[in-house]
Formats: structure tokens, C-alpha cells, sequence
DNA sequence: CTTGAAATAGGTATCGATAACATAGCAGAT
DNA sequence: ATCTGCTATGTTATCGATACCTATTTCAAG
């Protein structure tokens, strides 16, 4: 430990072994015009030969700000957000930003204290999944004045900008296209309320597309494949049976699926399953599921993109609401 | 942008306000001996009335380190990861450090420009998935002196201190366990060699088991479960036909399970299949799955801990090699 | 051979917080 | 009454890099 400073070279000690001033090799270093190109050159070599690595603490508190991003999410257990990471964290990258991630696993407190503690560093953007926060977070960020983007969800009233779908309205479109099929009984499976509050929306738009009541099982399961099932085999045991099942996303489909078959019933004959999401799973089972492609990637790209637009004093579009797909597949087919 | 300055309060604002010096702010915030209560007290609500926040930067530069781990990942598209990722932040956040992501995608390139550039913020420590990386990367860290954790692969010379699983002994126990069950006609399904070099060890102890070649189908798609379909369709295409075939883990043995299925063939009658991970999916299928469960949480708060006691300045084991589990499903039983 | 703009280089103050050391005040011991 | 030893607080130097300003040098144009 003792030793780690004594090793670890600074731009004085490149300045002085290069015989310049130290401005000169910041220069240099960071590729600003204003050094002839040998000395540059000179320079760069020495700082390598001193194994010299740049203090970012030291740049970004002269610079007031920093290249970092904060990302919150609510898990990664799930293909959904491992996509939109992928898009958004492809752009940051390339832009010369780094990307500082949390999970928040769907609680706001474990939000708010990580934003927090985010803002400390100074960042130069933040992104959040969601539209729902703490009032307590919105205030932190709106005094931060740090540029920030809301993404999977979209809303008029955004903290800055956001990019999302309307999962509302994704849930009606599943909805009408259920009940057009002639689909009677209705049944949803998910989580317990206000864990998930875009399944909530999705819930919610489903429903206004039928005029009969659309009875919810909400399971509490860490595997989501188990609540699935477990939602399932409830829906399977009541008189009357429903006739189609949306789920709050295609694991908790699949686990549907799989009830069904454990129940010997076939799907679509017996009952309807549709689906969330469009994940990487569905490209393999026997039965094509029903569901909602989400444009995640798309998702990702565009959110980073306005928000790096942001960061340069461009204001954006403040709510994007980009389209989501219909997947008809043979989970819904009435015979 | 020219507003964020001015409105920022600082450490000597919260002084000159609460007409104490800075020193003493700085101690009533931090929570440090040798301010009275009253005092602190008073000074929490001028800092909260001004909305002061922490510069960390500032912090950082002059106590010579932060309080930020990098943490680098393959993928996040493997609930195996999340699940060490978790294990380890719920350490990590819990003894007062931010964990800053990065996902490599197993390229060592992406991985050493990473870790070159975190370098930069001084972090505390620094935690890299899997034993190979590249030369310079372990000469930068090396140079750096930053406490650093491999995990998930163990080897006998790590970087620093590593914690994992023994791979090819891995592979060697589901070889061992199938040879034993009269298996003679051993496969493989998994990426090109190279790309996972866990993945590659754990062929390696597969083969050990047999005295015959154990054919191996590589296969690249983004889509894992639609390389294990594909995988274990050209392996049916085989004469003969393999008894047993090994995945890279359970997500390519879910497509091979599919593949099994549309080509109208039994599992395990006609094929066994045997995968890795014990992932969530894996509860809900109809066949349980034979595979090797992984203690991935384990891994990460065990890993977690040592580089805690690392960063302490105690030197833990260098080496932690965990168990993994055999899980005799019903996908490997010759009738 | 000037002249002056452009290119190149250096000097110094500064970002915001903390470590390290210094001091004031006060209780209890001698 | 003086000293010792706390506790509570203040002072100063410093971390490493960059912004901003100043000082050279270079070289084409007149």
C-alpha cells in the first residue's frame, strides 16, 4: 500500500523527465493542438516508459464534470434489460463515455440512495428505468441539472427526456386482438401490484379491451419461469376456465406453458397464452407464443443518443414512443 | 450549463453558513469523532438547506483512492452472471463501495480497454471473470497495485486472488456420471473453441471420461438456445447417432431438448442430454434436465469478501476452488 | 529585413475536499 | 495553583490535472 504511491507517475514526473512543462504533456497526452507533432511523440513514449496512468479524479474536479454515466435498472434477470443495456451502453462507449450501472430490483429507496451517491461523482448523464420515482430522487436530480433519460416507459411529464414504449397501450393492442380472435374469459398472470408498475399499464390497457372482468393471479416467485406456472395451474383450477392467458412476460408464459402441459391440456385448443417481450427462448419451442416484440436494442440506441445530445446542449424531443410488434403466434389460435 | 456552477454548493459554503471552518463540516458530515452533537446536528441542516453534495472527485484525489470496484463480465445475457453480479454488489454496496460494470463480451480487447480506462479513477479494487486475459492487461493491473478478484475459473497463478469453480473437473464429473450410466457414444454442442474458455475446460474433463471421442458441434448464434437446436439437429443427423450429448450450459440444452422434440425423437430414451448451470428455466421443464448446478451467488459474496479483506490489507487464500453439484435429472437414464 | 499573425510552449491559480498538525478550552489530578 | 490529558475546533498544505493567460518562436507577406 505504502509503496503504491511512490509508483504510480504523475504529469509532473513525465514533465520533468521529457523537459517540458507539464501543460505541454497534458496536451500532448489528451491529443490537443498545440504541440508539434516529434514532441508529441517524444512524450507519449516517455509517459508509457513511466507507466504513467491519468488521475481522472484530478481532470474531472479542475473540469467540473465527468465522462461517467449512471444506468439504473431493475434487474438483469432479464433478457429485456440486457438488450436496452446493449444498445445504449454501444452508443455511450463510442462516444467516450463510461457507464456506471445499478440494479434496483424494483425498489425506489435502493433507487434514490444509488442516484444519490451517482450525483457525488458528478456525472456527466443519468439513465433510469421508468417513469415512477421517488419525489425525493426527482427533486436530487432536477437540483443536479444532470441530463436525464427515462427509458422502457414513456411519459408526458418526463424528469428530462425519455425514450420507452406505451406499454398501455401494448397491453390493449394484445387485448383487441384476444378478443377479436372471440377470446370470452380473459385471465392474466403476474406479479404482485405495483412491483411492476409498465406490467401494471400493460394490465391495465389489456382490460379496456374486453368488457368482461379480467381476473389476475399475481405471484411472488424469484424465478420468474416458477411464478409462471404457479399463476398457471391457479388460473387452470377454476370453473370456468379461462380462454386465454396474457402474462406478464414470455418467462412467466413459458411457465404457463409448461402448466398446461403438466395439466394435459393443449394449447391453443384448450386455453391461450400470450406473451411479453419477444425473448431469445421463443425462437425454440414447439409452440409458436403469442406475443409482443419490444424494439429493447432500438430502445437503448435511441434513449443514449438523445441523452448524448443532451449532455451537448441540444434538447431533444423530450418523449419518444417508439412501436412495438404484434407477434401472432399459435398460442392463439380458437379452433 | 454556466448555472450548474453557482448553484452548487460547496463544503465552504456549508462553512461560511454555518460559520464553522470547513474542516469541522467535513467531519460533521462524515460522521467522524470530535464534533460535538450539537454542532453536527446544526450543520447536517445548513448542508441539506443547501442542497450541498459530495464532491467525490475532490475526495478521491486527495485520500489517493475511491470507493469504486470495476467489475467485468462476459455477458449479461446469462443469468449465470447476474447471479454472481448479485452476490458480489450485495457485498460490495453493504461495505460502502459502487460498483462500476463493464460486459466484455469475451473479447480481451474490450476487457483490457476497460480496465485501462477504470484505472484511471483509482478504484479500490477490481474483479475480472475467468483466468485469461490479455498480457497487457495483467501487466497494468499488475503495475497499478489495485487489490484484483478472477472469479467464476480458478488457476493456480492469479492475477491477484481468485474464486471459482474447477471447470474440467466439472466437465469430468458429468463425463464420469454419464460413462457410468452406460453411455458410449458421447457429443458436445457449444460456441468455437476459444471464445468461452470455461466452456472449453469443461469439454475437456468431458472427454477424460470416455475412451472414444466425444464429437463436438460448434455452433455461433447470439441466440443460445437456438445454438443448442441447431447443435443437437446436426448431431441427429449423424450415423451413428450420439447416446449422450453435452451443452455448453442449460440455455443451449433447452434448444437441444427442442430439437429433440421436433424431430420426434424421446429424451431420454432415444438421446440423454446433459447441461450446465442449473439455471431458473431449467425448474418448469417437463423432463428435468441432468445438469451441474453452479453456486453462482456463492461465488460472487465469497469472491466479494476476500477482495473486501484484500482491500483490508489481509491477504486471503489465493486461491478458492467451490463445489458444484451434480443434478441427476431425468434427461440422462438408459432405459 | 521588418512585421505580425499563427503555432508552440510555459507559469500560475484553481477545482473541492481531507490529512496532518496546531490550538483553545476545560475537567480532574497533583 | 499548576499540570496533564482530553475534546472540540481551526489552519495549512496538498492531491493531480487543466483553464486561462502570457511569452516565445516561426515564417509568410510586404
Amino acid at each position: 500500500m505504502a509503496s503504491r504511491k511512490s509508483d504510480q507517475s504523475t504529469l509532473r514526473d513525465v514533465a520533468k523527465a521529457a523537459n517540458v512543462s507539464m501543460m505541454t504533456v497534458s496536451r500532448a497526452l489528451r491529443g490537443i493542438e498545440g504541440v508539434s507533432e516529434a514532441k508529441r511523440i517524444s512524450i507519449q513514449k516517455t509517459a508509457k516508459r513511466l507507466n504513467y496512468v491519468l488521475n481522472s479524479n484530478a481532470r474531472s474536479l479542475v473540469s467540473t464534470n465527468s465522462d461517467i454515466i449512471g444506468i439504473s435498472l431493475p434487474t438483469l434477470y432479464n433478457d429485456v434489460f440486457a438488450g436496452v443495456l446493449d444498445g445504449m451502453r454501444h452508443t455511450f462507449e463510442h462516444a467516450g463515455f463510461a457507464t456506471v450501472l445499478d440494479t434496483t430490483k424494483y425498489n425506489q429507496k435502493v433507487e434514490q440512495d444509488w442516484v444519490e451517491r451517482i450525483l457525488t461523482w458528478r456525472p456527466a448523464g443519468m439513465v433510469l428505468t421508468g417513469t415512477d420515482h421517488s419525489p425525493k430522487l426527482r427533486a436530487a436530480l432536477e437540483q443536479s441539472n444532470v441530463p436525464t433519460l427515462e427509458i422502457w416507459d414513456v411519459t408526458d411529464s418526463p424528469i428530462d427526456i425519455c425514450v420507452g414504449i406505451n406499454h398501455r397501450q401494448a397491453g390493449l393492442m394484445a387485448g383487441n386482438y384476444a378478443r377479436k380472435l372471440g377470446y370470452r374469459n380473459p385471465a392474466f398472470v403476474g406479479e404482485p401490484r405495483g412491483l411492476d408498475k409498465r406490467a401494471d399499464k400493460r394490465l391495465l390497457g389489456f382490460r379496456e379491451a374486453f368488457d368482461v372482468p379480467v381476473q389476475a393471479e399475481r405471484i411472488r416467485n424469484e424465478n420468474a419461469y416458477v411464478a409462471g406456472f404457479t399463476g398457471m395451474s391457479q388460473h387452470l383450477n377454476r370453473n370456468p376456465r379461462p380462454d386465454i392467458v396474457f402474462f406478464l412476460n414470455d418467462h412467466f408464459a413459458l411457465g404457463g406453458m409448461m402448466a398446461c402441459r403438466a395439466a394435459g391440456l393443449d394449447c391453443p385448443r384448450d386455453v391461450g397464452l400470450f406473451g411479453f417481450n419477444a425473448l431469445d427462448v421463443t425462437a425454440v419451442l414447439p409452440v409458436q407464443l403469442s406475443t409482443v416484440k419490444t424494439p429493447r436494442r432500438l430502445i437503448g440506441i435511441t434513449g443514449a443518443r438523445n441523452l448524448l445530445a443532451r449532455i451537448d446542449g441540444i434538447l431533444p424531443e423530450r418523449t419518444v414512443s417508439l412501436p412495438v410488434e404484434l407477434i401472432e403466434g399459435e398460442t392463439t389460435r380458437l379452433q
